[in-house]
DNA sequence: CGAGTACTTGACCCAGATCAAGCCATGTGG
DNA sequence: CCACATGGCTTGATCTGGGTCAAGTACTCG
């Protein structure tokens, strides 16, 4: 190792970093300046995606993981009758693909839900980095631990109305975007992750709109009465207030 | 890194080991004999823990991983409610106490279903280890990686009987004991982990005997038709047919 | 052998699914 | 610029898988 050991604070490099076409979103935080300009070389943008274009498929070899750009997708698979279970939504600053890494093989499909991009990080690189950079290993382990919390947490069981509630808590903190919402996907999918049926989630979202707890219209909405949502969906709330990035964008 | 550079054969070193206090059961697969040497200087065994006897408890800071030796063990947490949600089993060869590395506490509770013992993996120095050694960061992420499918999996969305069957399914080629289950875990376990009621876990079990798939006497379960089951259970059932143990183990 | 706990079985009920129209935004071709 | 098609969304009516409640029954462990 040599050069800079200096620290890079994500705020500041992200700033820095407006001009460049790679690091602009997808830079790990906690990491020195070498680091990064390591990790820049290994890792690629792809997209922009249009709406509806694949960035994997069920049964694709196991390459890369992901980190959203710009943009949402979600992943989904289809069981033995036909049926697509949407298993995860991804907004910018997430990661996808982890689920990949064991079976060597893709096990759902990732499309895009709107014009996105992702950075691409190819796993052994990614992983022959992480052995030399510690604090790359260290965010590694702690995302896939995220994960593994929100899947888990998902798994538990709650009535419709906490699941949404939830829902459109998680939703607000990861967009980061205050109480104003903007639904990416379709009600079909919200239903399918929630494992719901789509009439449910329409007449809830009403229901919850009567009760003065949020606006609806269509993909918008304005959360009003986030105590009384999170009285609903509480225990069903993902568990860091505070905000906290990937540290890969 | 001096010393043999030999790569360990599992089988050959669980054998040689009947002898060791420590690595008896905890051991990497695919590490040099040197590596094995260096993680079990950071391991040791807890136990054994009788029944009901807590590992740790939501809440605690995180410390640890858990590879069970021998024995069974739950987590589950209680929700604002106070109801107990079991989250997973954890049988010999598996892993426990990933999901705390994210929030650096333990957000659930693990418990032992029967007498049992684990190794602990200080988290640090594991970590530092496998900053070293390929093989165990390689190890490590594949296992969360595994966790994060069986998560997502019973996430999705299937019916009482296809959640049961594919449960058993899983158990067996867990366990790698046949078609001869004993199960470790009272109904009502079982129940919360699949979102039941433990009465439809009963009556399921019942109608699963009449039907000739299975036979069932309190925690004896022999599986008649694993083929019929699977049919059942499809795509709820586990990814890997082929046995595959943590490497921890 | 008695008390407690786990399990089973039956009767009934309800949250949410399914079925069935209608509604509303967007796009498309005339 | 307007019909009108298309697919997402809403709303109402009805149905049902599995939950809940209520007895029993059978292990298990002092």
């Amino acid at each position: 190792m040599h050069g800079s050991r200096k620290v890079v604070n994500i705020t500041r490099l992200r700033q820095a970093c407006r001009t460049c076409t790679l690091m602009e979103l997808c830079l790990p935080m906690g990491l020195t300046s070498d680091d990064i300009q390591a990790l820049e070389s290994i890792v690629h943008v792809k997209g922009p995606l249009d709406r509806g274009a694949h960035l994997y498929r069920e049964g694709d070899a196991f390459q890369a993981i992901y980190a959203v750009r710009h943009g949402a997708l979600k992943t989904y698979s289809i069981d033995a009758d036909g049926r697509e279970h949407v298993l995860g939504f991804h907004l910018p600053g997430e990661l996808l693909g982890l689920d990949a890494i064991y079976p060597r093989y893709n096990r759902c499909s990732s499309v895009a839900l709107a014009s996105s991009s992702v950075c691409v990080l190819p796993f052994s690189q990614l992983a022959e980095l992480a052995q030399k950079v510690a604090g790359l290993q260290a965010t590694i382990l702690r995302l896939m631990s995220k994960d593994l919390s929100m899947s888990a947490n998902l798994a538990t069981d709650h009535t419709a109305e906490e699941r949404l509630a939830g829902f459109l808590l998680s939703l607000a903190q990861r967009t980061g975007a205050g109480t104003e919402l903007q639904l990416a996907m379709p009600r079909r999918d919200i239903a399918s992750y929630l494992r719901l049926a789509t009439e449910t989630v329409s007449r809830l979202l009403a229901r919850f709109q009567q009760e003065g707890l949020l606006e609806v219209h269509r993909k918008q909405v304005r959360l009003l009465d986030l105590d009384g949502l999170r009285e609903l969906g509480g225990s069903f709330e993902m568990m860091d207030r505070r905000r906290q990035r990937t540290g890969f964008v």
